[in-house]
DNA sequence: CCCGGCCGCGAGAGCGCTCTCCAGCTTTGC
DNA sequence: GCAAAGCTGGAGAGCGCTCTCGCGGCCGGG
């Protein structure tokens, strides 16, 4: 209906030519099997007529859709407030799905309803893969998916044990990085302001100071947040109140780097010089800090990227290995 | 191919039911001419197999395939880099597509090369409709799907005399009512940063802020940058030069009103008691810098659903008014 | 010069669904 | 009590495409 003048069919085409419907589809299709002058005329009938091969028509005989789907949490989720987690998982992703000439097909995963709407969609036949970017690890959505035959790619590692090859940043190097940055400018009592728990990246993270701090026989200080700036806040008066003698914090993430920040110089505290922060994520703002942060980038839109690149060859039939991790690096600035 | 064990068809439940494939199709789609005997069995059946309809043989037949497309500029436009459009936008078209179970098919228009991509992929009657969210009003895309028999609506007015619909927010009013409430301050001189010229964004408010200053027998101070923070700091500087004895700026984005809370900083004027400074877009960051900024709030997810909506009732063959604006608002924190 | 093989093309059978008939049955009005 | 009207459900024709199969023409080898 909507789409309005009536759109030209390879019937229409192969009568132009002169030839069959199924020397037209040969042509569309790149068969190298068709003499050059038929070809030619085929094609120069297809410019003429605008021909554009219908995609319903197609993949109801292909079984393949050329579109691949990528969930995402709704963004309302606190999280995703501002950093750029989300467009730069969709431009790495669609730059990888241009080349490869497949369509993006988003789905915002914004109650427990959309589980079922997601995965009756999946399993329509309406695309031939998932990309998966859960924040919160223990979603069953891909292993569900997976069982039902659909490939299925996450964006970080999922919790519990599961089976779903998924991309991820390493997260553990980089907090373990900062750290280490932070012991080998000698500074003595190191806290850092966590992220949520019940997320990969807040326990690796987190994991990630334990372990570096550990090897430098320093204690640890640690206050929790969820990732907002103001629970970076309130999590840094907290350590500033449990150990006034801390000399740097390492806070798992930008925003709430920020927000410590702020807390900081309300509490009277000169960065660098009295306390080091280091952030993570290495989002647009770090660089407009007071002073600007020194943090851990994260490869976002590579992320992104790589996510399309494994789903595609997965969709395509081709083994894949279970998990990839990107590395992250440190950027310095001068808030440490 | 790819996904996986095969699927069951209308077929099956029919026979599984002992009805014939028009009746599964009537419950299927939920016609009343059912008894509710059969009905109830065929749901059953349906149930029992998992069934799911297969999408492509669908649209194959009813020509509309339930998805729309929301065409973005490639994200690496400096314009886009940290404000909350882009996923604004995208978090209100996808509820009110949700409602209405529509997919969403995002493309990104980074190349000129993907014009082509994205006209032949409307063409192939892959969606019912086109949403398309141009920076560069001259976009010659919107006009070309619409010709084509697509129904199209824009976010943003398009340069030029154009017939496609379009959805905004009130730029002329928002930088007016800025402006105006500079002037009820009692602010003399009243420079402003504006956006480039080529954009409709930049044009409007630059215009609301001429209208409105003009009404107050006050010249106007102009410099332009590019939405850019780093050329709101520059423009800043530049007025600071060219009138020493400006009390007031209106930024026509946040990210430039950063750069130029962050030049006045240098130039040693306190904001906002030396210089008042009024931004426009109300980003999450405006809560933050230092004075929290005094902005006018764009409806940026209102965009996305109203974008959506008007392209569900077009598509749906309704007439719809030729645009729409949405209201901004004043957001009074510190900083005016 | 004839025959087997190969290559290029056309015929035709679906893919899974919707929707228009139309048949058969019940209901209703006079 | 009978015809007309009303419903419900089935049969079947495609939607536009791909792909298998097989036919005919051309080539090369014997």
């Amino acid at each position: 209906m909507s789409i309005g003048r009536a759109r030209p069919t390879l019937e229409k085409v192969a009568l132009r030519a002169g030839v069959s419907r199924a020397t037209v589809s040969r042509v569309v299709n790149g068969s190298t099997t068709v003499a050059p002058d038929i070809r030619d005329s085929v094609l120069r009938a297809v410019q003429e007529l605008g021909y554009v091969p219908n995609h319903a028509a197609r993949s109801l005989v292909t079984q393949r859709t050329n579109s691949i789907a990528l969930v995402l949490p709704e963004p309302s989720t606190r999280v995703f407030s501002d950093d750029q987690f989300f467009p730069g998982i969709i431009r790495g992703v669609s730059q990888e799905l241009e080349v490869a000439e497949k369509q993006l097909v988003l789905m915002m995963a914004s109650s427990a309803a959309s589980h079922d709407r997601i995965e009756q969609y999946a399993m329509a036949g309406h695309v031939d893969g998932v990309m998966v970017a859960s924040v919160h690890g223990a979603d069953p959505l891909p292993a569900t998916l997976t069982r039902m035959g659909v490939p299925v790619v996450c964006n970080g590692r999922p919790l519990g044990r599961s089976t779903v090859p998924y991309v991820d940043v390493d997260s553990v190097g980089g907090a373990a990085a900062a750290v280490r940055h932070l012991v080998d400018a000698g500074r003595q009592r190191i806290a850092t302001i966590a992220g949520p728990q019940d997320m990969v990246a807040g326990i690796d993270r987190l994991a990630g100071y334990r372990t570096e701090l550990r090897g430098s026989a320093r204690r640890s200080i640690v206050a929790v947040g969820d990732f907002t700036r103001e629970s970076g806040a309130m999590a840094m008066r907290q350590l500033l109140e449990d150990d006034p003698q801390l000399d740097a914090v390492f806070v798992a993430s930008d925003l709430m780097a920020h927000g410590a920040l702020g807390a900081l110089r309300v509490a009277g505290r000169r960065v660098p010089d009295d306390v080091a922060v280091i952030g993570f994520d290495d989002i647009e703002l770090a660089r407009y800090t007071e002073p600007p942060l020194t943090t851990v980038r994260q490869p976002i839109v590579d992320l992104g990227r790589e996510l399309a690149r494994q789903l595609l060859r997965l969709a395509g039939g081709e083994d894949i290995e279970p998990f990839v991790v990107l590395p992250t690096e440190m950027v310095v600035r001068e808030s440490a």
